[in-house]
DNA sequence: CCGAATTGCTTGCTCGAACAACTAACTTCA
DNA sequence: TGAAGTTAGTTGTTCGAGCAAGCAATTCGG
């Protein structure tokens, strides 16, 4: 809503003193870094807690939900298998998890979190309040409702997109 | 089956058809979720011309700027040195980019778009407006205004925050 | 002028993520 | 029951991306 005033000439709003590559797909541009500093930010404070970014969702999955189907885990964290598969196994590594086969079918593996793990948790909600903070920083909370729309919108848009092109296949 | 399986009914599913982990986080989750699938989107049309998503940041730069120090290219793409040699010489083995030494300074690297991606400009070009396209799909230039100005908050709150880190180290 | 930063680029390592292809373990159904 | 299909998980490969080191060319300061 707002302005709707598009002739502030400054369209690059977000001239944080970083390059822009023409102008092509303005907000496709824009997705694009905010994904990467958000990433980038992320993995900062992860790597505190040895965790790497992406690694920290599974977790709280497993932290909030208890042990469960890695087919689970794939779906709900809405990613790839192999990722999962090879996630899980490195966590595993660590010791902040833990795998054994479903006795009632054997193809399923139940991952859980290890007690061990238990102590990242604090730590990892902390960082996952303090990133959001640094997210929205000062908006108040109807701004931060807005702007969840809009993310909304866009990934209801993307998600359209890709399942027609999904369809043609 | 039946046993021990998780509540298969489980509400999760409720917002975009997409899973949510808990609902830490909401805002940075959004990010996530819509980067993912913005670059999983990318990539699919990128595809068909044998780039990957990244890489065709860097090709417009060149297209566009003409040859340039590898070192502008690194500052302008904002990522990481070693991304960029990497992505450079996967290009040059394609064929699609040149790489020659300065005369005028023995550490730099000159780079340059090949005829041979002359070609791809086209191509690329058509791919970015559908991409852009589909993301904003039927939103009204005031909206999409909106949207980048959300955006661009968004990529300020958290440059700062990870200056600010940067600062601390 | 010469040693000390700085700059430009590269390699090594790890990780998430995507696609492809494959195995093993159920399900379905004719 | 048994063949066909589906589901769960794995490995192989490629790529972007990050951190850490390291090397060579250039610039800076005393």
């Amino acid at each position: 809503m707002s302005t709707t005033n598009s002739a502030d000439g400054d369209a690059a709003a977000a001239d944080s003193g970083r390059g822009r590559v023409s102008n092509a797909g303005p907000v496709s541009h824009a997705i694009f870094r905010v994904a990467r500093i958000h990433k980038l930010l992320a993995g900062q404070l992860l790597r505190e807690v040895g965790l790497h970014p992406g690694q920290e969702l599974l977790m709280m999955r497993l932290w909030d939900e208890g042990p469960q189907r890695q087919a689970d885990l794939t779906a709900v964290l809405d990613a790839d298998a192999p990722t999962v598969t090879r996630s899980v196994r490195r966590l595993e590594r660590a010791g902040f998890v833990r795998r054994s086969p479903s006795p009632t079918d054997g193809r399923v593996t139940i991952v859980e979190a290890t007690p061990a793990s238990m102590g990242l948790r604090q730590a990892v909600e902390r960082i996952w309040a303090d990133l959001e903070r640094m997210t929205v920083a000062d908006m108040d909370d109807g701004r931060q409702d807005g702007v969840l729309r809009t993310l909304g919108e866009l990934e209801r848009n993307l998600t359209a997109s890709e399942k027609s092109r999904a369809d043609d296949r």
